[in-house]
DNA sequence: ATATTAAGGATAATTTATATCCGTATGAAT
DNA sequence: ATTCATACGGATATAAATTATCCTTAATAT
């Protein structure tokens, strides 16, 4: 089991995006470039976060994406669902329910005890994810890379930004 | 993402062979007849649970799987891995290295705070399943079912042990 | 001997992930 | 108005992982 790639690309967009100028847009051209990313298929990925409304687009030459809320409005969790979808990385397919010794109406009692245990813990992975905003992530970020590559790195992005 | 079919079946089979009677084995055949499942496919999820030291084997008419230690010995996580890898669930690929501002040494500091958050919630998803032994497993697996059931399946198994 | 089993290699089919291409509508600049 | 750059969505193609089957070998009980 391994998470989309585009899981890890929609992170760092929206790390990048919150370094952006108010009021500007960056476009995927510029993401993917930054990222050393494929365009179209980065733009699917952004798409996903615009369906999810955790971005706003704009069409046009000096089009493309910025956050629709404040870093602290929005969790990793919002962004790893808004790619990767809120279905449960386990699927039970109730395979107890072929159980050779069974009644009629086994099963009806509620989800099997491997489901729910399995489901907890996909429950605590979303509780580690959701307890942490955006705007956290940005000041580790902040915080690991080194002061003049943070400067010259906002540069980059206003420049860029239409 | 989803968790392969393999880690639902493992947990199965190994609440069943819980209940096997003492030096016995059960075959990979009973084991697909009472799930329903493809004896050939699950043989390959039983394959990995012997090479996790999961389960003993042993070959011949009688032959077929046991539990190699006591259920409380046993975490649902041992069996997840067994199957499923230990490798973590995200995976960085480092698309920060790209950045156009990037000087000389980069990203030698250690991983990005994207991976980090990342791999804490793995973390909190293995933790959450290493706390879960098989015996407190096959404890709610006796408790949601009917006594008659339980019973019943117990005679199963003991019938089909070699 | 014979039958039954686990182990593991080879292969195939199916599904998912990754990636590209193209047409449309929109908005900005000239 | 015209032109250009953009997001969006559909269609398609490629690669990889998952699911599944088949077959051979070695071991073991009867």
């Amino acid at each position: 089991m391994i998470l989309r790639s585009h899981v890890e690309w929609a992170l760092h967009c929206c790390a990048i995006l919150a370094g952006l100028p108010e009021g500007k847009y960056l476009s995927t051209k510029a993401l993917a470039e930054f990222h050393g990313l494929p365009k179209e298929y980065l733009s699917k990925a952004l798409q996903a976060l615009s369906q999810a409304d955790l971005v706003d687009t704009t069409l046009g030459p000096t089009g493309g994406y910025r956050l629709a809320k404040p870093t602290s409005d929005i969790t990793v969790l919002d962004i790893v669902e808004a790619v990767e979808g809120k279905a449960r990385t386990f699927e039970c397919t109730n395979i107890r329910a072929a159980n050779p010794c069974r009644p009629a109406g086994f099963c009806d009692a509620g989800p099997c005890a491997v489901a729910r245990v399995m489901w907890a813990a996909d429950e605590a992975w979303r509780s580690s994810l959701r307890n942490v905003r955006l705007s956290d992530l940005v000041a580790t970020v902040a915080d690991d890379v080194p002061q003049d590559v943070w400067k010259s790195t906002g540069a980059w992005i206003a420049r860029r930004a239409g």
